[in-house]
DNA sequence: ATAATCTAGTTGTCTATACCACTTAAAAAA
DNA sequence: TTTTTTAAGTGGTATAGACAACTAGATTAT
């Protein structure tokens, strides 16, 4: 199991040991794992070595420790609270899921007096309007319509949206996405959305409206989102 | 700075030290820390105990290590939701409302397995179950449900919990609230609830549940709430 | 002047050990 | 039999030291 004469690291060849043992089953959430003393006596390593390894996965969120007791596998599986600005796909790779989407919509249309002021252009000029089911391992997750600025992003085609639309901003056009504020409101599937998003009329899902910036504070885009809320929960951490 | 003989644990303190430098502009984003034999050296530790501070303070975000030339302060800004975590009160204050709060129950029950995970007590162990009705404006807005430690927080009683906790928390028990993780989905309102917040058994409600912790990293309460959807909404902002 | 080598400094990995603080089971006392 | 104390086991903190791998500047060789 553990090489001394690999290049791998000691703590790092441990570490993937374990995650893969967890990942595999042999070991359940909530159970104990060995203690740091006797994974140190099995592989005569150092019980510092041993800590490294399993630091690491409780950072990661695999291992849970108790003083006193001992070290569980998390009961929940690595959903960690996002701790920063995501895209949908990031969100969904962070939660172990594919992401995908199927475009429904994508046209040109002028801006109106709403979305002229959250995207700062003159009212009426151009700006994109992509429609979208947002896909988690190939099932429908949200419902979501996206505006973007003409002006901001000349030329943007068809292919450029069958993915992530943060992807394409960052390392095709080299922009900087800096913040965004969200707003985040229950509410319950109207009948088109329900059918898009395979639920029942009437269940409840999460909306979520965005509005990015670029780092020169730029208006990126204005972003209105229908999660399901049987597959879908937001999950932030915040500091006081 | 590094107080030696202090019950908080020497890499604490200076991990608390340096994240403080950086925070007050004295160590800016990109600039080279002092190495680890440095700070060893300078307070006299072991430079594994450096090692600690600096390793959490790197899975935090605040400092990037590059290996034979030093460790850098984050040029990505640190994560500061322009809100930060506030209390109900704080929150409603803050839109123009006025905070309130009708106890429902306040008893001490054995904590079950998951609570006692996360407010890592042992299971059985006595903690403090606060029903509420949190009030805007004299109208029910969510149905709250606090669980303490009541090791925690010995000797807590009804007077304290008529209006904030967080108030009376930081304020009467000398505590620091840190951080909290938050988890936000979509539902729809259940008979009681429907009938405490005053609205329709269906209507779309938003579940929130919270776990916060102290600045030594210990949990302080888990809250579950229900906020009537039409009458408020979460909004938050987000760094990339 | 340029290229190669050396040196000093950095983080990265690992060892061995010791003691603290907590948990729980076992043993001893009541 | 019940309660209290002790022992064994857990993770948590800290020390001191050694060597590996990398970086960048200084020195030496061409």
């Amino acid at each position: 199991m553990i090489n001394k004469h690999s290049p791998l690291p000691i703590y790092y060849q441990l570490e993937q040991n374990i995650k893969e043992m967890i990942e595999k089953g042999e070991l359940k959430p909530g159970e104990m794992i060995p203690s740091e003393r006797e994974w140190a006596e099995t592989y005569e390593i150092s019980r510092m070595t041993v800590r490294q390894a399993i630091n690491n996965l409780v950072n990661d969120g695999y291992l849970v420790r108790k003083r006193g007791k001992g070290t569980f596998v998390a009961t929940k599986k690595i959903e960690q609270p996002l701790k920063g600005l995501t895209s949908f796909s990031e969100d969904m790779r962070a939660r172990g899921m594919e992401p995908g989407a199927k475009v429904l919509d994508f046209h040109i249309i002028p801006a109106n007096p709403s979305l002229a002021e959250q995207l700062d252009v003159r009212e009426g000029a151009d700006i994109y309007e992509i429609r979208r089911i947002r896909l988690a391992d190939q099932l429908p997750m949200a419902l979501e319509t996206a505006y973007i600025s003409c002006s901001l992003v000349p030329n943007l085609a068809a292919e450029n949206i069958s993915s992530s639309i943060y992807d394409f901003i960052e390392n095709k056009l080299g922009l900087t996405i800096r913040f965004a504020t969200q707003v985040l409101e229950a509410s319950v599937a109207r009948k088109m959305e329900a059918e898009m998003l395979q639920i029942k009329e009437g269940a409840p899902v999460l909306l979520i409206q965005r509005n990015s910036y670029l780092d020169n504070g730029q208006p990126l885009e204005v972003v209105k989102s229908v999660y399901r809320a049987d597959r879908y929960k937001f999950m932030i951490e915040m500091e006081r």
